[in-house]
DNA sequence: CTGTTAGCGCCTTCAC
DNA sequence: GTGAAGGCGCTAACAG
């Protein structure tokens, strides 16, 4: 059963306090005592209860990543690193999962601060700022990852996507297409807009014109992609390429290509954006444009921790940092 | 700042008692005092503070998830599942990764008591049987996942491994293949041993000779199956189909055999177990052993929530159970 | 209906 | 060197 400081000070006939000091190598306390004390405690399986300590000195050392879905192997890479970074920094990571909905981010912020967590790593819905404004509110140091809110200044770490989003197109366009179809996701995600922004940079660069129709919303739930690629490629229509979002949306676009009887990567290019083949290796390789997750997730936890420690020593540190992730062109078999 | 109930006695002059009982709607209190308690607690944005209450109640509503690794898609589609339906019925969800290493799981473990978690659900790395000497030793309720210990029994919720197996191998003995390289993984795993018997299985039903040789030992790390799938598939030799321990290593290997210039599907065969494809829409869909990680999941938190509730109202229940998800064959383009 | 007391396990402060 | 007292925020048991 569960083993106390109680139980040790009791075996020693001394008091809990100078168990606690022993265990802490403290050296007001007599090393024989010391040696003593750490041998037994070993001996019964002392585990520190860490969530009662946590009520003295106000910290958990845990931190909450507050996401969209973990199926998607973009957030579950990134959430590996992030595990990864503070797990080294002796945090313990809570994940919780959203749907892009934002009544359960809310939630999940609530959930979070009532565990105390000492921070939070926030993947926003977007749709509103309610959960920011919630977590000022109590203080709570937090970064966004991934997007940011270009109305409301905070500390965050994205990729460049609008660059990203540029090379991808510019390739294309120089592969020879001129009508590429964009598989968007909806246009209040910070990067769903940058990326549609690198889309036009890039047919304006070229002198193309740019069909406003040739941009379409799907969101990343399994199969939506499928159907829309579905029904319009089951018609007849003017599209060489097909540029998407994010890599998953490539994957059911590749997908129901093959399955239409094209041949993508000769008949017809597709391309996407995340590049997850860098961290995990896929059937095929895609052209992608592609940014490091590990960077993306460091930057964030050492920022995050960061803050925590300023909040516990009471520094001001009242300017946001704002930390772009570089991005670049990879090339695959697609196009 | 943070808003406690003591705040909230202040500002109504009453107990925290009262103030407590009232926002937990207990008809002791007048009805008109927890409505305005109710009300007030909302204005100020009062949030419970679980920790602090878990130390009296003794339950925090948190479990720890102790996996490999989040990158693979088996495991973060599972820690999907896992946390959903965790976070329906109340529970948060701490996610520690081990890498495999025996010892970060025994850390992982230590982690999750300090934090007081009311339950385990392990992915052991099998190695050893340490972490659940602890877990027993604590009386931390605990379920194993995927993987069992055939020489210690406790509760788990794995996939019919040796089925699976078998129905692949029995496939692609079926299509005319008589040599098929099986990269597995380690042997004291309990689901690499049992899908080598399902591989074995197959063979002998089939009156066809079973090569150990044919038998090779990989991780899933990140392009370890390349370097095995090149260094075999450069050189002349008799395969004419992989199976692979899981999608993951699947993948790797048809990515390598197209690099090499293979058609897979055409020139030689490839199969896997997983049926990831079932989850996440990849561009190609291979021929898979295919179960519901929605339903593993599933089992296994209510069987660990079931754990949780018997340990509070202090039944014995000293009968183990194992439940068994059913696995079935699902073809794709690779066979 | 409401309040008081006590305590969960630990740590900090002050006293000896 | 060591201990006692107090408190983190909350809740359960017992009073009234």
């Amino acid at each position: 059963m569960k083993v106390t400081l109680k139980d040790l000070a009791k075996e020693f006939g001394c008091s809990v306090t100078t168990v606690s000091r022993a265990l802490k190598d403290n050296n007001t306390i007599s090393l024989e005592l010391r040696k003593k004390v750490k041998k037994r405690a070993e001996e019964l399986g002392y585990i520190p209860n860490i969530v009662a300590g946590s009520m003295r000195t106000g910290q958990t050392k845990t931190i909450a990543v507050i996401l969209q879905d973990l199926r998607n192997p973009f957030f579950s890479i990134l959430a590996k690193y992030i595990e990864e970074f503070a797990s080294n920094q002796g945090y313990s990571t809570f994940f919780i999962t959203t749907s892009e909905l934002i009544d359960r981010e809310i939630e999940a912020v609530y959930t979070a601060i009532g565990k105390n967590v000492d921070g939070i790593l926030l993947l926003p819905n977007q749709k509103d700022t309610r959960s920011i404004e919630i977590l000022r509110r109590y203080k709570i140091p937090h970064i966004l990852v991934g997007r940011y809110f270009s109305n409301l200044d905070t500390d965050y770490v994205i990729a460049n996507d609008q660059k990203g989003s540029y090379l991808v197109t510019k390739h294309l366009i120089e592969k020879g297409h001129q009508r590429i179809l964009f598989l968007n996701s909806y246009m209040y995600i910070s990067s769903a807009y940058l990326r549609l922004e690198g889309y036009k940079q890039a047919f304006l660069e070229a002198n193309l014109p740019f069909h406003e129709n040739d941009i379409i919303i799907v969101s990343t739930d399994r199969g939506e992609a499928c159907e829309v690629i579905n029904s319009i490629f089951s018609k007849k229509q003017e599209y060489t390429a097909v540029f998407t979002y994010c890599d998953v949306i490539a994957f059911e676009t590749i997908f129901t290509l093959n399955e239409l009887g094209y041949h993508v990567g000769k008949d017809i290019a597709v391309a996407g954006v995340d590049n997850i083949h860098s961290d995990i290796i896929l059937p095929i390789k895609i052209t992608s444009a592609s940014y490091s997750r590990k960077d993306m997730a460091y930057e964030a936890v050492n920022l995050l921790i960061k803050r925590i420690n300023e909040g516990i020593n009471n520094e001001s540190g009242d300017h946001y940092e704002h930390r772009v992730i570089d991005i670049s062109l990879s090339l695959g078999q697609t196009t």
